[in-house]
DNA sequence: CTTTTATAGTTAGCCTCCTAACCATCCTCC
DNA sequence: GGAGGATGGTTAGGAGGCTAACTATAAAAG
């Protein structure tokens, strides 16, 4: 995650001391707040890491677990089609699910494509639509990588509890439709060198 | 927060799904996992956007937060030498201190002074080392942004009662230090197209 | 039927991160 | 006190994000 993120988190103390020059320091939800991002950054360069392994990007993971329906693949199988791809999506609904944008989606099928992973294939009945498919060669892949990138996520959830879990899902989930609100007034987004008010 | 992520976390019935085929897969661990990494992405995105607004990124804005030391200020005020800068330091410690690399920190040290919110000036006593001093400009910068800043935090964290917060920085705590010990065997980082184990 | 508008995908250019290689300087140790 | 290694900083090149502008096609409006 290429995120600058201080490696030693300020102690409550500093907080309580910062709180009193800024008075809109809430030390308990600053508190909060650093060790939800210290602590995902350390989570995800994990998994990171873990996938650089086998020498693919986080981003170009997702796009492969988004194209993957093991259920379908069973379908495909059955069907013995000679086509192990999952069910074709486009790489608007592709850029939509990754929450990316349908440039960054083009770099990543591109890169996708060219290491044979994924091949793209022009929509019948729409000419400006392409259909992304995985590559027998993907699923292999996938099958192979998965069940460590399972362990290694168990690995990482090892301490807490299935109630400490459940607990955990709960808070977060409350911080995430909360912010899902909030929308930062997007008023200009200030090009050029920093502007102090 | 660069990162692809499903928008729509799987719910918990497809993790089950998923476990029968991958007995490696931990529904819960999974969705504590999927959870953490979602939440803090939008958390995080809503800083950032937020820090566009005033013309500069999460990594530069970290580096001035480094430099910055409000107490040192105060003295260097009633010194009245008219340097607002906070105590030096060099840009190995601040790679250090926010987790990125030295050449990382070059370039956000050239941007920052570009803007003029910060110079380097010669180790007098090393000559390999530089110290990176905060500008005036960038004091009164940060004095100009923090409030809102600190606001934000405190409304992302609004819907969690002061127990829920310290419950939560419990839970991260204790996959942080757990993440921590973890080490990604670094065999071999794969350089060129994926490998099928 | 033509013109306008909307949509799918790509391209081009920028930013920030990374690693690897490179200098310059300091330190250690024979 | 000079050679070799350690350390600080920079440079070069690559990857993956982004926005904005572009092309081609489809749909809607007149």
């Amino acid at each position: 995650m290429p995120l600058l993120l201080l490696k030693d988190l300020p102690r409550y103390e500093c907080l309580l001391e910062g709180a009193k020059e800024f008075p809109d320091l809430d030390p308990s939800a600053c508190e909060a707040f650093l060790h939800l991002l210290r602590t995902s950054d350390e989570v995800f360069s994990l998994v990171e890491k873990d996938l650089a392994v086998h020498g693919i990007s986080h981003g170009r993971f997702g796009v492969l677990m988004l194209l993957w329906n093991p259920a379908q693949r069973r379908i495909d199988a059955a069907h013995a089609d000679g086509d192990c791809s999952s069910g074709p999506r486009t790489p608007a609904e592709l850029a939509d699910a990754a929450g990316v944008t349908r440039a960054t989606m083009t770099g990543l099928i591109d890169t996708l494509e060219r290491d044979g992973l994924v091949r793209r294939e022009p929509d019948p009945t729409d000419r400006r639509m392409m259909s992304v498919l995985l590559t027998e060669k993907a699923e292999r892949f996938l099958v192979g990588i998965l069940p460590a990138h399972f362990k290694l996520m168990t690995r990482i959830m090892a301490p807490l509890s299935e109630s400490e879990r459940k607990t955990l899902v709960r808070l977060l989930t409350k911080v995430l439709e909360n912010a899902s609100e909030i929308s930062v007034p997007a008023i200009e987004p200030a090009r050029g060198p920093p502007v102090i008010c």
